[in-house]
DNA sequence: AGCACGCCGACT
DNA sequence: GTCGGCGTGCTC
C-alpha cells in the first residue's frame, strides 16, 4: 500500500465492444509485466482475468479523475501467451469488428476465468504425464503415387494448400504423414488439425493416437472442443501451449489454441459451414487458419472433396492471362483406394409418382431388395420431427409459435409441439385451439415420420437371417444423451439394423461398410432459395452422402452390388443433380464462379452484414436507416466503393419475441469494407444511444457471411 | 457482458 | 411491511 506503484499495465479484458469500455484498461503493477501474462484484476465489484497487452496498441488515456487500481494477482505457473497468439486475436477482433479482450479472453480455456491463482498453481503442481519421445519407428502405410505426389508438393513449397480429393482419396493418410515429417524434423513442432464437427474427433483422435503415440507417448495428441469438460479443456489447452501436445485435434475454436511451436494446420472438410462461428465473434477458422499459418509461418492445408468456391478460386491454376494464378496450391487426387465405383446416381422424377409419394415405389424396391441381401442402406432429410407443422381441416389453424414467425414441428414420439427457434413446447392439442374440431392433421414430414413409415412398409421384408427389417433414427433428437450417438454408430456398424434413417449428421464423415444405397427423399427446398450459397451447400451434402455408399470396394464386389445414391426430385435436370449424376465437381464449380463473377458475388466480392433485433421490425429497421443515413453524412472512408443495401427483414423474422432485420453492404474491395466497418462502429453506437431507438435489443456485425 | 442501484406490484 | 421485476449506468 506505501509502496509507489512502479508501472502502469494494460490489460485486455472481457468487455464487449459495444459496452463503452475501451479496448484496454490500465492497471498499476509493482513490476513490470511482460505481454501475454495472465493476470487477476479488478473490474468494478468484480475480480476476473486479463491478458497483459502490449502497451503501444492501448487506445486511450486514463479518463479525467478516474483512479488507477492494483493487479491482484499472476498466473504463474503459465507461461505468457506468446506474440503469434496475441496476434492472431488483434487481428480475428479488428477483421470480424469485436472488443480485443473479448476475443482474447473467448480464446482460453473457461477454466481459467474462474480458478484463483493458487488453484491453478495446485493444479499446475500434478504431474503432467509427459512422457518423451522414444525411438519406436512409426508404422505407415504405403501411399498411392497421388497421395505420394501431394505429400511431397505440401513438404516442398510453402502452401497454402488445397488438398481436393474424392470422398475415400485417403486424404487422412497424407494428413499423418504430413503431421509425422513436422514433428520429426523438430522436436519443438506442433500440429493443429481441425474437424468441422465434434462427433468427428474422436475417431480422428483415435487415429492420431494409434499412429503417434508409440512414438511421442500417448500425452502427445490432445483434443480442443465444446464437448469436453471444463477441466479437460483446461488440461489439453495447458498441454498445447506449454509445448508437451504435439498434435491439437479439434473444431473451430481449436484455431485459437496457444500453440507456440504450430508448423502445420490442417482443415479437414474445408468447405464445412460450422468452421464460420455463427455467435459472438463470428469468425471463420478456416481463414483464421490461413492467416495463422501465414503470420506464424506454419503451413496450411485445407482438404475437400467439394471445395468451398471461395477455396477453389483462391486455389485456380495460372493461366497466360494470369501466369501466378492463385494464393493457393491446388494438389488433386481423384482416384479412390480401396473404396468402390462412385455411386450410381439415380434420380426418380416425382411429378411422375402419384401424389403425396413419400417413398417412390422404385426407391422402395431397392431398399427392399437391399435388405434382402443384409445390405444397408441410409435415408437422409434435413427435418426432424414427425411433421414440421400441424394443420386444421376445418378452420384452417397452423401450429404457429407464439414467440416466432415459425411454426412449432409436430413431435409424435412424445407428443409435444416444439418450436425449433426459441424452444416453447406444449403438449399436441386434441381438438383444433381456434375451432375445436378434432380434425387437425401433420403437414409435411420429418425423420420420426419417414422411421414410421418406412417400417410399414417394410414390414414384412425379411433379412437374410430370416428376422424383419430394421430401422434406426439418428438426429438431434435420439442423441440429444451422453454416448447416445457412438452406441447408435456401433449398432450400424454392427449390422443390427438394416434402413437408417436420420438428418445431415449421419451424412459426414463416418464410414458405414456395408451402406451400399443412400437416398434422398426430399432435397428440393435448397434449390429456389434466397441464399446464394445453397446449391453449393447442397451439391455438398448429396456428394458427402454420396461418398457413404460403397465404401468397402471388397464388400461390394462380394455382394455382386453397386453403390447408389438416389435423390428423389420434381426437377430432375436441376443443374446440381445432373452435376451429382457425372460426379462433376469441377463443371459445378466453374458454372457457379461463373454466374458468381457475373453478378458480383464472393468470391468475386466482399460482403458484411449487419443485423439489428429490437422489441418492432420498424425500430430495428429503423435504426440500420439512421446509422446508414449517419454513415453518409459523416462521410466515412471507404463508402464511395461500399454499396449498403436497405435494410430488410430477415427470413425468420421473429424469434422469441425479438424482431429482427439486416443489411448487407458488399464491396469489391476487402480493405475499403473493412476500413468502412472499423470507422462505422462509433457511428452505430452513437445511434444506438438516440431516445427514438429505444426498443433496440442489440446490434451485430457478421464479417464475410455465410448465410444472407 | 456482469453487477450494481433504483423505484413500483404480489406475497412469506 | 418485504422480495423482486428489469430499466439505466458504470467498469482502469
Amino acid at each position: 500500500m506505501s509502496a509507489t506503484p512502479s508501472t502502469i499495465v494494460h490489460i485486455a479484458l472481457q468487455t464487449p465492444s459495444h459496452s463503452g469500455v475501451g479496448d484496454l484498461l490500465s492497471y498499476a503493477s509493482e513490476r513490470p509485466l511482460p505481454p501475454g501474462t495472465l493476470v487477476r484484476v479488478p473490474l468494478g465489484k468484480r475480480e476476473v482475468l486479463g491478458v497483459v497487452w502490449d502497451a503501444d496498441a492501448a487506445t486511450g488515456e486514463l479518463p479525467d479523475g478516474a483512479t488507477l487500481r492494483g493487479v491482484t494477482g499472476v498466473l504463474e505457473g503459465v507461461a505468457p501467451l506468446d506474440a503469434h497468439w496475441r496476434r492472431l486475436v488483434a487481428f480475428a477482433a479488428r477483421y470480424y469488428q469485436r472488443a480485443l479482450g473479448e476475443v482474447a479472453l473467448a480464446a482460453l480455456p473457461p477454466q481459467l476465468r474462474d480458478l484463483r491463482p493458487e488453484q491453478l498453481a495446485r493444479r499446475l503442481r500434478r504431474p503432467a504425464g509427459k512422457d518423451s519421445t522414444t525411438e519406436n519407428a512409426i508404422q505407415t502405410i504405403a501411399l498411392s503415387a497421388e497421395q505420394e505426389s501431394a505429400r511431397a508438393r505440401i513438404s516442398a513449397e510453402p502452401g497454402p494448400f488445397l488438398l481436393y480429393g474424392s470422398t475415400g482419396s485417403g486424404k487422412t493418410e497424407v494428413y499423418l504423414r504430413c503431421v509425422q515429417e513436422i514433428l520429426e524434423a523438430n522436436p519443438e513442432a506442433q500440429a493443429l488439425v481441425m474437424v468441422p464437427e465434434i462427433n468427428l474427433t474422436p475417431q480422428l483422435e483415435e487415429r492420431f493416437t494409434a499412429r503417434f503415440a508409440p512414438r511421442f507417448g500417448s500425452q502427445a495428441v490432445v483434443s480442443l472442443h465444446s464437448g469436453m469438460t471444463n477441466p479437460q479443456r483446461l488440461k489439453s489447452w495447458l498441454a498445447a501451449h506449454s509445448g508437451s501436445a504435439r498434435i491439437v485435434l479439434g473444431t473451430r475454436m481449436a484455431v485459437f489454441a496457444s500453440l507456440p511451436g504450430l508448423k502445420l494446420i490442417v482443415v479437414d472438410e474445408e468447405h464445412d459451414p460450422s468452421y464460420k462461428q455463427q455467435e459472438g465473434a463470428r469468425y471463420s477458422a478456416r481463414d483464421l487458419a490461413i492467416w495463422r499459418g501465414r503470420e506464424q509461418g506454419a503451413k496450411v492445408i485445407l482438404g475437400s472433396a467439394t471445395p468451398s468456391l471461395e477455396s477453389w478460386h483462391a486455389s485456380r491454376p495460372p493461366t497466360p492471362e494470369e501466369p501466378e494464378g492463385g494464393r493457393y496450391v491446388r494438389l488433386h487426387m481423384p482416384s479412390r483406394i480401396g473404396a468402390g465405383a462412385l455411386a450410381r446416381v439415380r434420380r426418380v422424377d416425382m411429378n411422375q409418382q402419384p401424389r403425396r409419394t413419400v417413398f417412390s415405389a422404385p426407391l422402395l424396391q431397392a431398399i427392399t431388395e437391399r435388405v434382402g441381401r443384409g445390405e444397408q442402406s441410409m435415408v437422409l432429410l434435413n427435418r426432424r420431427g414427425y411433421a414440421p407443422v400441424l394443420h386444421c381441416v376445418d378452420c384452417g389453424w397452423k401450429s404457429d409459435c407464439p414467440h416466432c414467425s415459425a411454426h412449432q414441428v409436430f413431435h409424435k414420439t412424445d407428443r409435444t409441439l416444439r418450436c425449433h427457434h426459441c424452444g416453447y413446447t406444449v403438449r399436441v392439442p386434441l381438438h383444433c385451439p381456434t375451432c375445436g374440431s378434432p380434425d387437425i392433421h401433420p403437414m409435411g414430414r420429418g425423420t420420426e415420420q419417414l422411421e414410421e413409415q418406412l417400417s410399414a412398409l417394410l414390414r414384412n421384408v425379411q433379412r437374410p437371417d430370416g428376422n424383419p427389417a430394421r430401422i434406426a433414427r439418428i438426429d438431434a433428437d435420439t442423441t440429444k444423451a451422453k454416448g447416445a450417438l457412438e452406441a447408435q454408430l456401433a449398432q450400424v456398424h454392427s449390422g443390427e439394423v438394416d434402413v437408417l434413417v436420420g438428418t445431415q449428421m449421419i451424412a459426414k464423415g463416418h464410414d458405414f461398410r456395408r451402406i451400399t444405397l443412400v437416398a434422398a427423399v426430399q432435397p428440393d427446398g435448397a434449390l429456389f432459395s434466397s441464399d446464394f450459397r445453397a446449391s453449393e451447400r447442397l451439391f455438398a451434402l448429396l456428394m458427402q452422402a454420396a461418398g457413404r455408399a460403397g465404401r468397402d470396394a471388397a464388400y461390394v464386389a462380394a455382394q455382386g452390388t453397386r453403390a447408389e445414391m438416389w435423390v428423389q426430385t420434381y426437377h430432375p435436370q436441376h443443374a446440381v443433380y445432373e452435376a451429382l449424376r457425372q460426379h462433376d465437381y469441377e463443371a459445378f464449380a466453374a458454372r457457379q464462379l461463373k454466374e458468381r463473377e457475373d453478378a458480383a458475388m464472393p468470391p468475386f466480392s466482399y460482403q458484411a452484414l449487419v443485423r439489428a433485433d429490437a422489441r418492432t421490425q420498424e425500430v430495428a429497421q429503423g435504426f440500420l436507416t439512421a446509422a446508414t443515413a449517419a454513415a453518409h453524412a459523416a462521410g466515412l472512408p471507404g463508402l464511395d466503393v461500399v454499396t449498403l443495401f436497405p435494410p430488410v427483414p430477415l427470413t425468420i423474422q421473429r424469434v422469441a419475441d425479438v424482431e429482427r432485420a439486416q443489411m448487407l453492404m458488399e464491396s469489391s474491395s476487402r480493405i475499403a469494407l473493412q476500413r468502412f466497418l472499423a470507422a462505422w462502429q462509433p457511428v452505430l453506437q452513437a445511434t444506438r444511444s438516440q431516445p427514438e431507438h429505444k426498443g433496440l435489443v442489440r446490434w451485430l456485425v457478421d464479417v464475410d457471411p455465410l448465410v444472407i
